[in-house]
DNA sequence: ATCATTTCTTAATCAAGATTAAGTTTTTTA
DNA sequence: TAAAAAACTTAATCTTGATTAAGAAATGAT
């Protein structure tokens, strides 16, 4: 399949394959389509897959007890998405990862990605190396969470991914960024 | 030196090490003793190593604008440690890491575990798998800011964590979960 | 093109937690 | 063991952003 060669070329960005090794992993991933709506995995489910996303959008949200969605993670064109914690463990995950748009995605089961990881060394560098990039971002999320107010946190999202901002409505965003729609109407308000 | 055994061990908690391997990681890592409130790591310069803490109790904090102190991880007994943004880059670092206790530790400078990498294929397995719980575990911390309020945060983090909440000032707590130390003597205050 | 649904806006009221400031207790150091 | 420094408490006031509620605008489906 050519739309899975995105994928190749994404890994290839941070680690070398062999022809050999690209063979033996395009035989065990999964490409599909969703639409916009669907879901890639549903709460109490137990996830069964990690998703590679190679164009498209999709949101990791969960559930509060507010009975509203909390955005945990955006996955866009060349992101990984999943719950770790249930792929690991096989138990339901407390997570929802849906299409925001119309996606191309590829899936890779649990059983598959260990059997890669020890058919394909250089698969492990580069998932040490996404990892790593991962929780790097988690953690300077997590800094502007703390340290910037909600208008200082749109205003710092909306400059750098101005490109993004256009991509989904503004209620994910608010949930993305931690406040409410209302208070982003107000701060939009604000300027003109 | 026998104090290293413990990040042996760890290691092995996740994958095998042949003797020889062992003996090659040995000789690649530096074993410290660091004094209460000396720094492993201070903004501005390059964070050149990675740590592992065996023993004791340090603190990774950013200065905010207002001038305090932002703690962004802890680290204990059998974490590792760093600022990988400037471990990578060799950039300059906009973080602290200071110990808030007497502490042992293993550090490893980024050559040498580039050295290590290609010559301990199990290590980078390690790695993997460390990085991926760091990373869950930073997306389930950003969750409960989200959506507990900080009176809940510091009872979730209290009753989950109650001997490590015996081992650093409150004010170190109140800056890890995100509120003012003024605001967690009212939060216990309440209580009696 | 029209109806229904989804998304966005505005404004009034409210609450969680910050700020400020002063005082108290505990820990460290000489 | 006394003085100094660090850590913690209390209370009054203030601010950011939540909540509620209603209406307007945009988007999608038939």
């Amino acid at each position: 399949m050519v739309e899975v060669k995105a994928l190749l070329a994404h890994i290839q960005r941070f680690v070398a394959l062999s022809n050999e090794e690209e063979k033996v992993l395009l035989e065990g991933v999964r490409y599909q389509k969703i639409k916009r709506k669907e879901h890639l995995l549903q709460e109490g489910q137990v996830c069964t897959d990690n998703y590679f996303v190679i164009r498209g959008c999709v949101r990791m949200y969960i559930q509060t007890p507010a009975g509203e969605d909390r955005i945990v993670q955006f996955g866009i064109d060349n992101w990984w998405i999943t719950d770790y914690t249930s792929f690991d463990s096989k138990k339901p995950s407390s997570f929802n990862i849906q299409a925001v748009e119309d996606s191309e995605i590829v899936a890779i089961d649990k059983q598959t990605m260990d059997r890669l990881f020890n058919s394909i060394p250089s698969l492990e560098r580069y998932f040490r190396v996404i990892l790593q990039r991962a929780f790097t971002a988690s953690v300077m999320r997590m800094h502007y969470i703390f340290d910037q107010s909600a208008e200082e946190r749109y205003h710092h999202f909306n400059t750098s991914y101005p490109d993004f901002v256009q991509r989904v409505p503004q209620y994910m965003l608010a949930s993305y960024l931690g406040f409410t729609p209302e208070f982003l109407s107000k701060i939009r308000g604000k300027k003109s």
